[in-house]
DNA sequence: GCAGACATAAACAACC
DNA sequence: GGGTTGTTTATGTCTG
């Protein structure tokens, strides 16, 4: 249900503007959907509740007051429906920006840890929200309970990146899915399949094995089962692009190169946001989406998991393969820019050439330095200067596609 | 209309 | 034996 629960509920400009996909990421499939079967989402919830994921504090991260600002969000600032203006959408950008990208702050792994008294989605914060709206109309309205706009490898990505040892079990893959996307609670189990699946398939994920991980991890509260899960060092950039550009189709559009990159005092996103109120701006989450790309590219230079985990691609003064070829990587990325197939057959991924062969396109710390700056960039447009908010093209097509339901 | 990207389902094997 | 994990294949939908 992903255009249903993200726009199909709500009027055609409501639709966020994830949902029109950038150009070479495709956005959620309508089609087929984890409520799909009529009956069978109720009973999945108790399945792959957090009850059923003691691991969940690995993967967690500090939500509870963005979900409670969200509660006040959705009963006061989401607006009415059937109205159409451009606050609304920015509303469900809020949603995006305050249940994710807060998280991901230049703290990393130490803010979580930092926090540990805040259990995201524990609790009643979840319930909370979904009480403070009115009836029936709750899981309708209620963004928590819509599919995310995010396909599974950049959730994959986001739980990974935001796990303290930048690597996770598939467990707390899940956990932490599940704790900042409720919606996948009360979703047919089959979602967890999508995510073995990505996991999989995907080169931009690599399976660690468990002993080598711990060397680099932190203890893990698991039974054993099973490998770790880490993010490729060599896909990173280009799935923080994925991501940013899953934001910001028109990151490009408005942005200017920074003058100077941020400070290291630079105060976290949270703070900043604390600062500007409640009223958030479509640049907030551009800037949100910086710090994403900070983090990711200050881990590419400095992150103690390159330097002795048991992945090690991409060492400092190193550079840093990043394919082009769609030819060449037959793999399962959700990275726009270089169009990475996947899903191909096991001949075809057989076949394909390794992480390092093929057809490249080198990717130095130069280019690493420009996502910096960009991101640089981002923060400047935080701090003031507002970015021209394009109305993407793709708004016909997406009446289009809703008409047409 | 086609290819690519993505989601979903299912089967199967291995492991605990 | 049951549950979990990981792999593989197939299929449907949407978008460019």
């Amino acid at each position: 249900m992903s255009l249903r629960g993200w726009s199909a509920n709500l009027p055609s400009s409501l639709s966020p503007p994830w949902n029109r996909n950038p150009p070479g990421l495709m956005g959620p499939v309508v089609g087929m959907s984890p409520d799909k079967k009529a009956g069978s989402p109720g009973s999945q919830g108790g399945a792959c509740g957090a009850g059923t994921l003691p691991e969940a504090e690995s993967a967690s991260s500090p939500l509870a007051t963005s979900l409670d600002r969200l509660g006040r969000a959705g009963t006061g600032g989401a607006g009415t429906e059937g109205e159409t203006t451009e606050d609304e959408e920015l509303t469900n950008l809020n949603w995006l920006h305050e249940n994710l990208l807060q998280n991901f702050s230049l703290g990393g792994p130490e803010d979580i840890e930092g926090s540990p008294d805040e259990h995201p989605l524990s609790s009643s914060s979840s319930s909370s929200i979904s009480s403070s709206l009115s009836g029936g109309q709750a899981a309708e309205r209620d963004p928590l309970k819509s599919k995310p706009p995010f396909s599974f490898s950049l959730l994959i990505f986001m739980a990974i990146e935001q796990s303290p040892s930048k690597s996770l079990p598939v467990k707390d893959i899940y956990s932490w899915i599940l704790q900042h996307f409720p919606y996948f609670s009360s979703a047919p189990t089959g979602w967890k399949n999508s995510v073995r699946h990505n996991l999989s398939l995907n080169k931009c994920f690599r399976k660690v094995e468990r002993s080598l991980g711990k060397r680099c991890c932190l203890p893990l509260q698991t039974n054993g089962k099973g490998s770790l899960w880490c993010v490729d060092p060599e896909f990173r950039p280009t799935l923080a692009q994925a991501l940013r550009k899953q934001h910001f189709p028109n990151t490009h559009a408005f942005y200017t190169p920074p003058a100077s990159p941020p400070s290291a005092s630079s105060p976290p996103h949270h703070l900043l946001l604390m600062e500007q109120g409640s009223a958030l701006r479509e640049s907030d989450f551009d800037a949100a989406t910086a710090m994403m790309l900070l983090k990711s590219a200050s881990e590419q230079h400095s992150d103690p998991y390159d330097q002795e985990g048991p992945i090690d691609l991409s060492r400092r003064g190193e550079v840093v393969l990043v394919s082009r070829d769609p030819q060449q990587d037959h793999n399962y990325s959700s990275s726009p820019p270089p169009p990475l197939s996947r899903d191909v057959p096991s001949a075809r991924r057989a076949q394909a050439p390794g992480p390092v062969g093929g057809k490249r396109v080198r990717l130095r710390h130069a280019d690493l330095d420009e996502e910096l700056k960009e991101a640089a960039g981002s923060l400047l447009h935080l701090a003031g200067v507002r970015p021209s908010l394009q109305v993407p093209k793709q708004r016909g097509r997406k009446s289009r596609k809703i008409s047409r339901k």
